[in-house]
DNA sequence: TTTATATATTTATATTTATCAATATATTAA
DNA sequence: TTAATATATTGATAAATATAAATATATAAA
Protein backbone atom coordinates (compact mmCIF):
# COMPACT_ATOMS: atom_id res chain seq x y z
CA UNK A 1 0.00 0.00 0.00
CA UNK A 2 1.28 3.78 -0.73
CA UNK A 3 2.66 5.74 2.16
CA UNK A 4 -0.27 8.57 1.95
CA UNK A 5 -2.90 5.68 1.43
CA UNK A 6 -1.09 4.31 4.97
CA UNK A 7 -1.23 7.92 6.80
CA UNK A 8 -5.03 8.31 5.50
CA UNK A 9 -6.25 4.87 6.42
CA UNK A 10 -4.30 5.93 10.31
CA UNK A 11 -5.86 8.59 10.37
CA UNK A 12 -9.47 8.62 9.48
CA UNK A 13 -10.11 7.25 12.73
CA UNK A 14 -10.81 10.20 15.76
CA UNK A 15 -9.73 7.69 18.21
CA UNK A 16 -6.87 6.97 16.34
CA UNK A 17 -6.82 10.69 15.43
CA UNK A 18 -6.81 11.86 18.47
CA UNK A 19 -3.81 9.19 19.71
CA UNK A 20 -1.49 10.39 17.13
CA UNK A 21 -2.35 14.15 17.70
CA UNK A 22 -1.44 13.24 21.35
CA UNK A 23 1.28 11.78 20.56
CA UNK A 24 2.75 14.70 18.91
CA UNK A 25 3.61 16.43 22.79
CA UNK A 26 6.13 13.55 22.68
CA UNK A 27 6.17 9.60 23.88
CA UNK A 28 3.62 8.47 25.86
CA UNK A 29 2.58 5.90 28.03
CA UNK A 30 -0.61 3.45 26.99
CA UNK A 31 -1.71 4.09 30.48
CA UNK A 32 -2.04 7.93 29.29
CA UNK A 33 -3.49 7.09 26.07
CA UNK A 34 -6.32 4.91 27.04
CA UNK A 35 -8.29 7.29 29.56
CA UNK A 36 -7.40 10.06 26.89
CA UNK A 37 -9.76 8.12 24.93
CA UNK A 38 -12.45 7.35 26.19
CA UNK A 39 -12.78 3.78 25.08
CA UNK A 40 -11.67 0.47 26.69
CA UNK A 41 -7.80 -1.15 27.17
CA UNK A 42 -8.51 -3.75 24.58
CA UNK A 43 -9.65 -1.32 21.83
CA UNK A 44 -6.73 1.53 22.29
CA UNK A 45 -4.50 -1.36 22.16
CA UNK A 46 -6.12 -2.31 19.25
CA UNK A 47 -5.96 1.02 17.09
CA UNK A 48 -2.05 1.16 18.66
CA UNK A 49 -1.64 -2.32 16.64
CA UNK A 50 -3.11 -0.90 13.69
CA UNK A 51 -1.04 2.19 13.66
CA UNK A 52 2.35 0.45 14.71
CA UNK A 53 1.19 -1.64 11.50
CA UNK A 54 0.91 1.34 9.26
CA UNK A 55 4.26 2.68 10.30
CA UNK A 56 2.86 5.70 11.77
CA UNK A 57 4.33 4.77 15.38
CA UNK A 58 6.75 3.27 17.06
CA UNK A 59 6.70 1.18 20.32
CA UNK A 60 9.14 0.37 23.54
CA UNK A 61 8.67 -1.72 26.23
CA UNK A 62 10.15 -0.45 29.33
CA UNK A 63 9.36 -2.49 32.76
CA UNK A 64 5.17 -3.46 32.81
CA UNK A 65 4.60 -0.55 30.70
CA UNK A 66 4.71 0.20 27.04
CA UNK A 67 5.39 3.83 25.65
CA UNK A 68 4.47 4.71 21.76
CA UNK A 69 6.12 7.81 19.48
CA UNK A 70 5.03 8.99 16.16
CA UNK A 71 7.62 7.60 13.87
CA UNK A 72 6.67 8.92 10.47
CA UNK A 73 7.50 12.55 9.49
CA UNK A 74 5.11 13.34 7.44
CA UNK A 75 2.78 13.00 9.72
CA UNK A 76 4.14 15.34 12.05
CA UNK A 77 4.10 18.14 9.29
CA UNK A 78 0.27 17.22 8.50
CA UNK A 79 -0.79 17.54 11.23
CA UNK A 80 0.56 21.18 11.44
CA UNK A 81 -0.69 22.23 8.60
CA UNK A 82 -4.49 21.10 9.42
CA UNK A 83 -4.22 22.46 12.92
CA UNK A 84 -2.63 25.52 11.87
CA UNK A 85 -5.85 28.45 11.89
CA UNK A 86 -4.61 30.13 9.33
CA UNK A 87 -5.13 29.68 5.20
CA UNK B 1 -16.84 17.06 11.97
CA UNK B 2 -13.21 18.90 12.53
CA UNK B 3 -12.36 19.68 9.01
CA UNK B 4 -9.04 17.05 9.41
CA UNK B 5 -10.62 14.45 9.96
CA UNK B 6 -13.14 15.04 7.09
CA UNK B 7 -10.26 14.80 4.88
CA UNK B 8 -8.34 11.80 6.35
CA UNK B 9 -12.02 10.03 5.76
CA UNK B 10 -12.41 11.88 2.04
CA UNK B 11 -8.88 10.14 1.29
CA UNK B 12 -8.69 6.95 3.06
CA UNK B 13 -10.23 5.38 -0.18
CA UNK B 14 -7.77 4.07 -2.98
CA UNK B 15 -10.56 5.14 -5.14
CA UNK B 16 -11.40 8.63 -3.92
CA UNK B 17 -7.66 9.43 -3.39
CA UNK B 18 -6.77 8.27 -6.84
CA UNK B 19 -9.76 10.79 -7.90
CA UNK B 20 -8.59 13.80 -5.79
CA UNK B 21 -4.93 13.25 -7.35
CA UNK B 22 -6.34 13.81 -10.82
CA UNK B 23 -8.10 16.81 -9.61
CA UNK B 24 -4.60 17.99 -8.74
CA UNK B 25 -4.41 18.55 -12.57
CA UNK B 26 -6.99 21.14 -12.43
CA UNK B 27 -10.98 20.87 -13.13
CA UNK B 28 -12.22 17.65 -14.43
CA UNK B 29 -15.29 16.27 -16.08
CA UNK B 30 -16.68 13.09 -14.81
CA UNK B 31 -16.41 11.41 -18.22
CA UNK B 32 -12.63 11.54 -17.62
CA UNK B 33 -12.90 10.43 -13.88
CA UNK B 34 -15.20 6.75 -14.39
CA UNK B 35 -12.28 5.23 -16.57
CA UNK B 36 -9.09 6.59 -14.55
CA UNK B 37 -10.71 4.49 -11.38
CA UNK B 38 -11.66 1.17 -12.84
CA UNK B 39 -15.11 1.30 -11.30
CA UNK B 40 -18.21 1.80 -12.30
CA UNK B 41 -19.95 4.99 -13.14
CA UNK B 42 -22.29 4.86 -9.80
CA UNK B 43 -19.72 3.67 -7.90
CA UNK B 44 -17.53 6.86 -8.96
CA UNK B 45 -20.73 9.13 -8.40
CA UNK B 46 -20.88 8.04 -5.00
CA UNK B 47 -17.82 8.89 -4.53
CA UNK B 48 -17.78 12.53 -5.93
CA UNK B 49 -20.82 12.80 -3.61
CA UNK B 50 -19.10 12.01 -0.63
CA UNK B 51 -15.84 14.13 -1.94
CA UNK B 52 -18.05 16.95 -1.99
CA UNK B 53 -20.43 16.52 1.06
CA UNK B 54 -17.05 16.37 3.17
CA UNK B 55 -16.10 19.97 1.10
CA UNK B 56 -13.04 18.15 -0.27
CA UNK B 57 -14.24 19.04 -4.11
CA UNK B 58 -17.13 21.35 -5.28
CA UNK B 59 -18.70 20.62 -9.17
CA UNK B 60 -20.24 22.77 -11.80
CA UNK B 61 -22.54 21.30 -14.54
CA UNK B 62 -22.04 22.56 -18.01
CA UNK B 63 -24.62 20.97 -20.46
CA UNK B 64 -24.94 17.46 -20.29
CA UNK B 65 -21.55 17.39 -18.11
CA UNK B 66 -20.50 17.86 -14.73
CA UNK B 67 -16.92 19.21 -13.97
CA UNK B 68 -15.27 18.46 -10.27
CA UNK B 69 -11.95 20.82 -8.63
CA UNK B 70 -10.26 20.44 -5.82
CA UNK B 71 -11.90 22.59 -2.92
CA UNK B 72 -10.01 22.62 -0.24
CA UNK B 73 -6.80 24.30 -0.46
CA UNK B 74 -5.38 22.38 2.50
CA UNK B 75 -5.79 19.31 0.72
CA UNK B 76 -3.03 20.60 -2.02
CA UNK B 77 -0.62 20.99 0.63
CA UNK B 78 -0.94 17.78 2.35
CA UNK B 79 -0.41 15.79 -1.36
CA UNK B 80 2.40 17.81 -2.19
CA UNK B 81 3.80 17.00 0.92
CA UNK B 82 3.17 13.23 0.74
CA UNK B 83 3.92 12.75 -3.30
CA UNK B 84 7.26 14.26 -2.42
CA UNK B 85 10.26 12.00 -2.82
CA UNK B 86 12.03 14.28 -0.48
CA UNK B 87 11.38 13.27 3.63
C1' DT C 1 -41.41 14.79 -29.69
C1' DT C 2 -38.33 10.94 -29.58
C1' DT C 3 -33.85 9.20 -28.86
C1' DA C 4 -29.31 9.23 -27.06
C1' DT C 5 -26.06 10.50 -23.61
C1' DA C 6 -24.17 12.00 -19.03
C1' DT C 7 -24.69 11.84 -14.37
C1' DA C 8 -27.21 10.92 -9.98
C1' DT C 9 -29.96 8.05 -6.98
C1' DT C 10 -31.64 3.78 -5.07
C1' DT C 11 -31.34 -0.91 -3.58
C1' DA C 12 -28.97 -4.92 -2.38
C1' DT C 13 -24.92 -7.25 -0.85
C1' DA C 14 -20.48 -8.47 0.68
C1' DT C 15 -16.64 -6.77 3.20
C1' DT C 16 -14.41 -4.07 6.52
C1' DT C 17 -14.37 -1.77 10.77
C1' DA C 18 -14.82 -0.22 15.63
C1' DT C 19 -15.98 -1.79 19.77
C1' DC C 20 -16.17 -4.48 24.08
C1' DA C 21 -15.79 -8.52 27.15
C1' DA C 22 -13.11 -12.19 28.15
C1' DT C 23 -8.83 -14.22 28.20
C1' DA C 24 -3.80 -14.56 27.58
C1' DT C 25 0.89 -12.96 28.36
C1' DA C 26 4.52 -10.63 30.52
C1' DT C 27 6.53 -8.25 34.28
C1' DT C 28 7.01 -6.69 38.94
C1' DA C 29 5.93 -6.95 43.93
C1' DA C 30 4.83 -9.47 47.98
C1' DT D 1 5.96 -19.08 44.09
C1' DT D 2 1.79 -16.30 44.22
C1' DA D 3 -0.67 -12.11 43.49
C1' DA D 4 -1.16 -7.81 41.20
C1' DT D 5 -0.68 -4.89 37.27
C1' DA D 6 0.00 -3.45 32.31
C1' DT D 7 -0.73 -4.56 27.81
C1' DA D 8 -1.99 -7.70 23.92
C1' DT D 9 -4.94 -11.04 21.69
C1' DT D 10 -9.24 -13.33 20.60
C1' DG D 11 -14.12 -13.82 19.59
C1' DA D 12 -18.50 -11.85 18.95
C1' DT D 13 -21.42 -8.22 17.20
C1' DA D 14 -23.24 -4.11 15.34
C1' DA D 15 -22.41 -0.45 12.25
C1' DA D 16 -20.20 1.58 8.35
C1' DT D 17 -18.45 1.16 3.79
C1' DA D 18 -17.45 0.11 -1.13
C1' DT D 19 -19.39 -1.74 -4.88
C1' DA D 20 -22.46 -2.82 -8.82
C1' DA D 21 -26.96 -3.23 -11.17
C1' DA D 22 -31.02 -1.04 -12.04
C1' DT D 23 -33.46 3.01 -12.39
C1' DA D 24 -34.23 8.04 -12.48
C1' DT D 25 -33.23 12.66 -14.13
C1' DA D 26 -31.56 16.14 -17.02
C1' DT D 27 -29.86 17.84 -21.24
C1' DA D 28 -28.83 17.80 -26.08
C1' DA D 29 -29.43 15.87 -30.74
C1' DA D 30 -32.15 13.98 -34.34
Amino acid sequence: MRESLKIFKALCDETRLKIVEFLLNGEKCVCEIVPLTGRTQSTVSVHLSKLENLGIVESRKEGKSVYYKIKNKKVRKILRILNDKMN
